[in-house]
RNA sequence: GGCGACGUAGCUCAGUGGUAGAGCAGGGGACUCAUAAGCCCUUGGUCACUAGUUCAAAUCUAGUCGUCGCCA
C-alpha cells in the first residue's frame, strides 16, 4: 500500500538569498527523502514557502527605501530559481503573504484563542515618542548590561554573545530617531505553552527514535516547564490581529510561520483542484507520516510550539520526526552574510551543476555535529569519488558496450560465480539503504551505494571484457551485460542524492520514461493578491521502482557521454579569492 | 550563567566493556575499457584532558577544557 508522506521544510526568510550552509541544513536533505519516496512509490506532499513576515525584513526594506513586499518578491523569486536549479522537488514552494496563508493562521489564531490556550497579557516595551511607535527588539540599541560594550542590540549583544531583551539594555536608543526610548505598557496575546507541558512530555517521551540532540534538548525544555509566550507584537508588517483595540498590532512572525506547512499543504489541494485532499496527510484518522526537516536553531518550534498548537487546535496530525541538523561552517568559520563569508546557492549554480554539490553537502552532511565546507574537499569529492568511482564506472562501461556491440545491451551467456557476485551485492544493497534513507541517515546510505559502486569497479576489472573481447567474445558480452545490469541498479540507489546524473543515466540506458517528474514555476492568483510557486508533476505514481534492474538484452543504448564534469584544481583558489 | 549536542588517523565519519576501523587524501606498484578515471599494496591515531569503577574503558561514572545551538 502506498503511504502519504509529508515532507515539510524550513520556511526561509526572505531577506537574502540562500547560502550553502541552509541548503545542506534544510533544503537538501527533504528533497533526497522526498525523491526517495517518490521512487517508492509513496504519495509525498513537500511543502515549504518563503517567510515574508518579520522585522529583518522590514529592516532591509527601511536600509533599500522600498517597501518589505518587494524585498519579499525580489528574494522569493530568487528562491524559486535556486529551487529549480538545486532540483528540489516540492510540490508546493509558496509564502506567507497570500489570502489562503492569513485565512489559515487567523484560524488558528481564532480557535486557540476560543479554546482558552491564548489569553491577554499585560507587558512593557519601549516606545520612541518621536517615532510614535513601539520598537520591535532589533530596532533598539544601547549599552549591555553584561559587558558594557556600548552597541549592542535589542536582541542580542555582539561583545559577548549574550541574549538580551531591549528592555534589560543601559541607554537604549531608537535606531531610527537616536532617542532614547521610553517604558510604555502594551496589551498582547500569549500562547500559554504551560498548558501542553504534560501531554507534550509523553509525546516527546515516546520518540525514541529521534536524533538525540533534538529529543534530549527538547526533554530539557519540558523539564524546566514550558511558559507563555507573546504571539502578537507592536508591529505594521505582518497579519493583522483579528480583535478590536489590536488594529494597530500583528501577528508575531514565528506564529504564523510554523502555520506555513499546514497553509502550504491546504493551497497545494486548492491548487491542484481537490481542495479535501490535503488531509490525507493531516488527518490523524488516516495513516501518514509527517516530517519536519530543520536546522537545529529551529527545533524549539518544531518538536514543541508547533505540536502544542496543533494539540490546541485538534484534529492534525503532530510530527512524526524532526530531523534537525546541526550547522555547517565554511573553511572552518562560521556563515556570515555581513562579511561576505558565505557561498550564495545562485552564485554557486552560476558556476557548477546541482549533483556535486549535493554529493558533496550529503557525504558532510552535519547530521550528527557541525560539519565543514571546503572548497578543496568538495573538488576532491567530485573528482575522486563522484567522477572517479561511480561516473566512471557508468561511462567506461557504457562507451565499451555502445562501441563494441552495436550500441544494444549484449546477450549475456553462461553467468559465472563472480557474475552472479556481483548482481547478488547490488541486490542486497537496496535493502540496507533504503533503510538508511527512512530513518533520514541520508550520509550512511550514500555511503552503502558508493561502497558498491567501488565494488563494481572491482569486478569489472577483474572481468576485464576488453581482453576478453580479442579471445572470447562471449564471455566478453556476458562481463558487459553483468556490469552494465549493476550499474543499472546503482542509478536507483544513487538517483535520490544525484537525480540529475541517474536521471542522464537512466537514458542513455536506452528508456523512454524518466525517473522523476519535472518542476514548475506557476503564478497563483487568488481572489486580489497574486503570488508565484514551485510546483512538481509526478510520473509513475504509484509505482514502486525502488528496485533491483530488470535490463533486457538487446536493449538499444542511446549515445553515452560523462555523467558527472571533472573540476580544475584552479576553482579552489579562485573560489577561496570570492570569500571575505 | 542554565539546558542540550558534539570532541576517534590530514579530512568526513563508523565503532557503547574484551588486542583501534572505513572512505578520501599521502606513499609504492601492475594495467589501460574509461573524464590520467579504475585496480592492487601501503604509511598515518597516548580515541580532547584528569580522576575513578572493572580482570579489562574510545565505550561506564565524576569533573575539566573546547566548539556549536537554544534560553521563549
Amino acid at each position: 500500500m502506498n503511504e502519504k508522506i509529508l515532507v515539510s521544510v524550513a520556511w526561509p526568510y526572505a531577506n537574502s538569498p540562500l547560502h550553502l550552509g541552509q541548503v545542506a541544513g534544510a533544503y537538501l536533505p527533504p528533497d533526497i527523502f522526498a525523491r526517495y519516496h517518490r521512487l517508492r512509490g509513496n504519495d509525498v506532499l513537500m511543502v515549504s514557502g518563503s517567510d515574508t513576515h518579520g522585522t529583518p525584513i522590514t529592516i532591509t526594506a527601511e536600509r533599500e527605501g522600498i517597501t518589505p513586499g518587494e524585498v519579499v518578491e525580489r528574494f522569493h523569486r530568487s528562491f524559486l530559481e535556486t529551487f529549480l536549479g538545486l532540483g528540489l522537488t516540492f510540490d508546493l514552494f509558496t509564502h506567507t503573504d497570500t489570502e489562503n496563508h492569513w485565512d489559515v493562521t487567523l484560524r488558528m489564531f481564532n480557535r486557540l484563542l476560543e479554546r482558552g490556550y491564548v489569553h491577554k497579557q499585560t507587558m512593557e516595551a519601549l516606545y520612541c515618542e518621536q517615532c510614535q511607535r513601539f520598537l520591535a527588539d532589533r530596532y533598539v540599541e544601547g549599552t549591555c548590561p553584561f559587558c558594557g560594550y556600548e552597541d549592542a542590540r535589542g536582541d542580542q549583544c555582539d561583545n559577548c554573545g549574550k541574549p538580551l531583551d531591549a528592555l534589560q539594555l543601559v541607554h537604549p536608543r531608537c535606531k531610527f530617531s537616536g532617542d532614547t526610548p521610553i517604558v510604555r505598557e502594551t496589551e498582547h496575546f500569549f500562547l500559554d505553552l504551560s498548558q501542553f507541558n504534560e501531554p507534550l512530555k509523553d509525546w516527546v517521551a515516546a520518540k525514541d527514535y529521534w536524533r538525540t540532540a533534538v529529543r534530549n534538548f527538547s526533554l530539557g525544555m519540558l523539564e524546566e516547564g514550558l511558559r507563555p509566550r507573546a504571539i502578537t507584537r507592536d508591529i505594521d508588517w505582518g497579519i493583522p490581529v483579528p480583535v478590536a483595540g489590536y488594529e494597530d498590532k500583528r501577528i508575531y512572525v514565528w506564529f504564523d510561520a510554523v502555520i506555513g506547512y499546514l497553509s502550504a499543504s491546504i493551497e497545494w489541494a486548492h491548487n491542484r483542484g481537490t481542495p479535501e485532499a490535503w488531509l490525507d496527510w493531516w488527518d490523524p484518522e488516516r495513516p501518514a507520516r509527517s516530517y519536519y526537516f530543520i536546522g537545529k536553531d529551529n527545533t524549539f518550534f518544531h518538536t514543541l510550539i508547533w505540536p502544542a498548537m496543533l494539540l490546541g487546535y485538534g484534529d492534525l496530525r503532530l510530527p512524526y520526526d524532526v530531523p534537525a541538523n546541526e550547522y555547517l561552517t565554511l573553511e572552518g568559520r562560521k556563515f556570515s552574510s555581513s562579511r561576505n563569508w558565505a557561498i550564495w546557492a545562485p552564485d554557486y549554480l552560476s558556476r557548477y551543476d546541482a549533483d556535486p554539490i549535493r554529493y558533496y553537502l550529503t557525504t558532510h552532511a552535519p547530521e550528527s555535529s557541525d560539519s565543514d565546507f571546503s572548497w578543496a574537499e568538495f573538488l576532491a569529492a567530485n573528482n575522486n569519488e563522484l567522477v572517479g568511482t561511480w561516473g566512471n564506472l557508468a561511462h567506461r562501461v557504457l562507451t565499451f558496450a555502445y562501441r563494441n556491440f552495436e550500441g544494444r545491451v549484449p546477450e549475456p551467456g553462461d553467468l559465472t560465480d563472480e557474475d552472479r557476485a556481483i548482481i547478488a551485492t547490488v541486490e542486497a544493497a537496496f535493502a540496507p539503504v533504503a533503510e538508511d534513507l527512512e530513518a533520514c541517515r541520508f550520509r550512511a546510505g550514500l555511503a552503502k551505494a558508493m561502497a558498491v559502486a567501488r565494488e563494481a569497479n572491482r569486478y569489472l576489472d577483474a572481468a576485464a571484457p576488453w581482453k576478453a573481447l580479442k579471445t572470447d567474445r562471449a564471455r566478453a558480452a556476458t562481463a558487459v551485460y553483468v556490469t552494465l545490469k549493476v550499474v543499472d541498479s546503482l542509478k536507483v540507489l544513487f538517483a535520490p542524492y544525484v537525480p540529475f546524473g541517474s536521471e542522464k543515466l537512466h537514458a542513455t540506458l536506452g528508456y523512454d520514461e524518466p525517473l522523476f517528474g519535472r518542476q514548475e514555476v506557476v503564478e497563483y492568483q487568488e481572489s486580489e493578491r497574486r503570488h508565484a510557486g514551485l510546483t512538481y508533476h509526478g510520473v509513475a505514481e504509484g509505482t514502486d521502482r525502488w528496485a533491483p534492474s530488470a535490463l533486457l538484452p538487446g536493449q538499444l543504448l542511446r549515445e553515452p557521454a560523462p555523467l558527472f564534469k571533472k573540476l580544475d584544481d584552479e576553482i579552489v583558489e579562485q573560489e577561496l579569492a570570492r570569500l571575505g
